[in-house]
Order: C-alpha cells, then sequence, then structure tokens
DNA sequence: GCGTGATGTTGAA
DNA sequence: TCAACCTCACGCC
C-alpha cells in the first residue's frame, strides 16, 4: 500500500539485486504468463520509478508495474521459495528473487508504449523534477488542492499521507481551490514534498512531524499508528491536533479518507 | 478464527 | 459512481 517512497525504495532494491544479470521470469498464477515468456531470460538492464509507476526494462519491452492498493513485492537474496499463493510475476536469477502480488497494473509495453505511460504521469518530487507543470495546473483549477495533490498528473507519487501531512504542515485547508493557492505556497510544499518524500524513501517509513514537536507528541502518544512513522493527522480522526489541541477531522474526498485540523488549516 | 479497512488505480456502468 | 483487484495487519471474539 505504498506512496512513491516505497516504490522507489523497491526500484532501487531491484535494481541492485538484479542489476545486469540474467533473470529467470515467469507467473505461477498464470496471468501473466504468455508476456513473462516474451522476456525470460533476458537481462534487467534499467529499472526507473516515475512517482508510483515502476517500469522494467529488459531489452526492447518494459513491465510496467504499478502495486495499486493490494499489490506487493517480496524481493529477497537467494533461492525462491516454492510459490505460495497468487503470485503474478515473479524474477530469478543467481542472486536472488522477486514476488510481484496484486498489483493492479502489470503489462509488458514496448518502448513507445512506455513513454506514453510516463508522459500521463506528473513531476514527482522524489526525482527532484521541475514542479512548474504541477503548478500550471494548480494555478488555474477550481478543483481543491486536497484533491489535486492525489491527482498523480499533478503531483506523482503523493498519496494520502503526505497529502493530509503536507497540507497541515502549511496551515492550508484541503479545500481550498487550487487557484486561490500562492505560488509561494505552492513553491514550500513542493518543496517540503521534495524533503519528506526522498527522506521516505530512505527510511522506508513516513515521518512528518518537525524534530521541535516530537518531544511533546512522544510523550502524548497512546501508541504509533501502524503505517510505522510520526505524523500529525494522519488517522488521527477524533483524537487532539498535536498543535492546538482541536479535534482532528475526517471526510470522504473522493472515495479517500482526508484528514485534517479546523484551526491550524482554517477555510 | 473472523471481519474490517488500508499508503491506489482501472475500467465498466 | 462503483466493483474489482485479492494482500495483510489489526481489533475483537
Amino acid at each position: 500500500m505504498p506512496e512513491g517512497n516505497v516504490i522507489h525504495n523497491q526500484a532501487r532494491r531491484l535494481r541492485n539485486l538484479f542489476r545486469s544479470s540474467a533473470v529467470t521470469v515467469d507467473s505461477p498464477q498464470g496471468r501473466f504468463t504468455a508476456d513473462a515468456k516474451k522476456i525470460n531470460g533476458r537481462t534487467l538492464d534499467k529499472v526507473e520509478a516515475h512517482g508510483k509507476h515502476l517500469f522494467l526494462r529488459f531489452g526492447d519491452l518494459w513491465v510496467h508495474v504499478h502495486l495499486g492498493l493490494f499489490g506487493k513485492w517480496r524481493i529477497a537474496k537467494g533461492e525462491a521459495p516454492q510459490p505460495f499463493g497468487q503470485i503474478r510475476m515473479r524474477l530469478r536469477s543467481d542472486e536472488g528473487y522477486a514476488e510481484l502480488r496484486g498489483p493492479t497494473v502489470c503489462e509488458l509495453l514496448d518502448d513507445d508504449a512506455k513513454k506514453a505511460a510516463v508522459s500521463r504521469i506528473g513531476p514527482d518530487p522524489i526525482k527532484k523534477s521541475d514542479p512548474t507543470p504541477a503548478w500550471n495546473r494548480v494555478e488555474r483549477s477550481s478543483a481543491s488542492i486536497g484533491a489535486l495533490l492525489m491527482d498523480q498528473r499533478v503531483f506523482a507519487g503523493v498519496g494520502n499521507i503526505y497529502r493530509a501531512e503536507v497540507l497541515f504542515r502549511h496551515n492550508i485547508s484541503p479545500f481550498r481551490p487550487g487557484k486561490q493557492l500562492s505560488r509561494g505556497e505552492f513553491d514550500a510544499m513542493w518543496e517540503d514534498l521534495v524533503v519528506l518524500m526522498t527522506q521516505g524513501t530512505k527510511r522506508g517509513r513516513i515521518d512528518t512531524v518537525r524534530a521541535e514537536h516530537l518531544p511533546e507528541i512522544m510523550g502524548r502518544r497512546p501508541r504509533e499508528d501502524r503505517h510505522g512513522g510520526e505524523v500529525y493527522v494522519y488517522r488521527r480522526a477524533g483524537q487532539e491536533c498535536h498543535l492546538c489541541g482541536d479535534e482532528v477531522q475526517m471526510a470522504e474526498m473522493g472515495a479517500r479518507k482526508l484528514y485534517w485540523c479546523n484551526t491550524c488549516q482554517p477555510e
């Protein structure tokens, strides 16, 4: 259940494990068998992450993977165990193996189709992309900034946690229309996403609480949320805001749960 | 052991 | 707008 930081982390692990080695590709589950045969035995020569999308190059063909909500990679050194459950795609080399389960997307693309897929993805803070295209969309959009942050054509790799947290950190209401953001607010949020998401890629968890607020929060916090990091509002509906004590709010926005503090992020 | 919900997107209706 | 994807950790019994 990854945001962009996890995908970039997985890309690095796949790169390190399979770099320039011949890979046995199959699909124990069967749904990727025909495509697996086309690349079986080839060398994995490139791994790219763009937002939450992963692209693996085997010569003139790319495997495009999107994990969606349930998708999982198991990446490990050593010999692959007997397959169990639903393994859509399995990669094996002398070094190790990778099992892909439950992805929303696992497809084979030629170079043109891969380029087209990448072109649909907006600038990615983890890649330190130029944010101008995102600003151009935000600046003239009447959609809320809460919705825009989740739109992968605008901000690639941002998910529900980073959305809630970056808005909180900048005291911006998720309901404010994009066109009512100043360039300064947008730039500050973008720079913050670059820092937070890069850090999240290295740590493998999402921490968004500023250092000066940590001691107080650690003393007050009932228990760590299971996503594993320290956050201000994500999944804290009904609890006290760490900074002002007001009740953290929750609402559905585009079929996803949105968290914010009315006092710290006034409309 | 069972039910629920979740860091997300696609494609049909 | 909604079902599908079909995993996994958690709360509750």
